[in-house]
DNA sequence: CACGTTGTGGACGATCTATTCCACAACTGA
DNA sequence: TCAGTTGTGGAATAGATCGTCCACAACGTG
């Protein structure tokens, strides 16, 4: 009973996304948002409460989004193919920056910047975020360790560390002006220094291994 | 003649960053910077034009120091010591995110962060840094593989390039709310799979060459 | 010691923004 | 169809914020 809502909530919060996602956590008004989703306040703040608590819930969305997208790229399959796995999850970060054109970067990484010191609830989903992609790519690593792709010396949790901070170095090194080619021979580094077993060839040439070369 | 300012420029901008790192652009009002700096609205005015300018110029001076520091620790010196002075900077800037317990992460990053995409300013400012950077970080590079501490087969643009992204990385990974250890972890990691001339022996423990271990 | 010039500080005005409020609409169940 | 409930959109409000303005202060100069 009563009357039923006249949006779809997906779409709504999409739409703010975008809003935060262009011009920030303070540089975003609520008539903007009420424009772009073209809801009048009333349903606006109706739904989602106030400014903080749309921006929470977008900013826990996208959070989600990323894991989800290091999930569908790196859990599960073969160990023999746990390098591929990996070799594709940070040349599709990196590809993701380097067409980002409009130099938005990641909502994640701006809304971290902006709010993280003074909102715990955004510090603790961006800490929870990285924890989670940790743990996935420290689990990639193990995998391909057991095949025998990478020095079954190194610390699992420390490359994993380490190519956490590439991925998100290259979002940071993008925003600030790096070019996109750069920031593809980035990834193609970062893989190829990864320490292969002993007796194996590394970087005859500098490049990486050809995996998502275009 | 006339009556001469009472208050020190240099002070005053400090007093300023202080501002616009803790709470972003956006964020900071410019009372709280007359408020901060002991100045009232006109003198702010009268000798930084508007809120705009001077954070171009508080912001523009940090980029200045950012270089500053990284040409301090890495231009100049043997080429026996590229190492050292290349693993005491990446250490260097780990520490400071990992003690930077405000988590107020880098300025450079947030201004570039919340600007960079509407204010070419801000976009063209940081860029010029990064560029610096990266020069600074492949002729130590360079300077290493001469000594034969780094395998002269890679391409120090390269090596530059994945340096200065685990740099930027680790400071993006300590606002998302990485542990300080895990940061410092990630310095000695990034050193320790760059890449020795064949016949080195590499990564036995998983940590890195112990320069500047606590 | 006047006088012109530049610096100072805080009140003020114009604008902007988050949030509330309210008259009205759309729907359900009886 | 009628009553009750929830959604809608936009006007209204309360407070914040940028930048200006102005009376006054501190200096060099003649």
């Amino acid at each position: 009973m009563a009357r039923p809502r006249a949006f779809d909530e997906r779409q709504v919060l999409e739409r703010a996304r975008e809003q935060f996602w262009a011009t920030g956590y303070a540089g975003t008004r609520m008539d903007d948002i009420a424009l772009a989703t073209g809801l009048g306040k009333g349903s606006l703040y109706g739904a989602f409460g106030d400014k903080g608590k749309l921006f929470h819930r977008v900013f826990g969305d996208w959070c989600t989004t990323v894991v989800e997208v290091a999930e569908g790229r790196l859990a599960g399959g073969p160990d023999a193919e746990a390098l591929a796995r990996l070799s594709g999850y940070v040349h599709l970060m990196a590809e993701n920056t380097a067409s980002d054109t409009e130099r938005r970067g990641c909502l994640l990484a701006k809304g971290a910047a902006e709010l993280a010191q003074h909102d715990p609830t955004v510090a603790g989903q961006s800490a929870e975020t990285m924890t989670a992609l940790l743990t996935l790519l420290r689990t990639e690593i193990s995998a391909a360790q057991r095949h025998g792709d990478i020095d079954s010396a190194a610390d699992p949790e420390q490359l994993a560390a380490l190519l956490l901070t590439v991925v998100r170095g290259i979002e940071a090194v993008g925003k600030a002006g790096l070019a996109p080619e750069t920031l593809r021979n980035i990834a193609d580094t970062a893989l190829a220094v990864l320490p292969k077993p002993a007796g194996q060839n590394r970087l005859a040439t500098g490049r990486g291994p050809s995996v998502h070369e275009k």
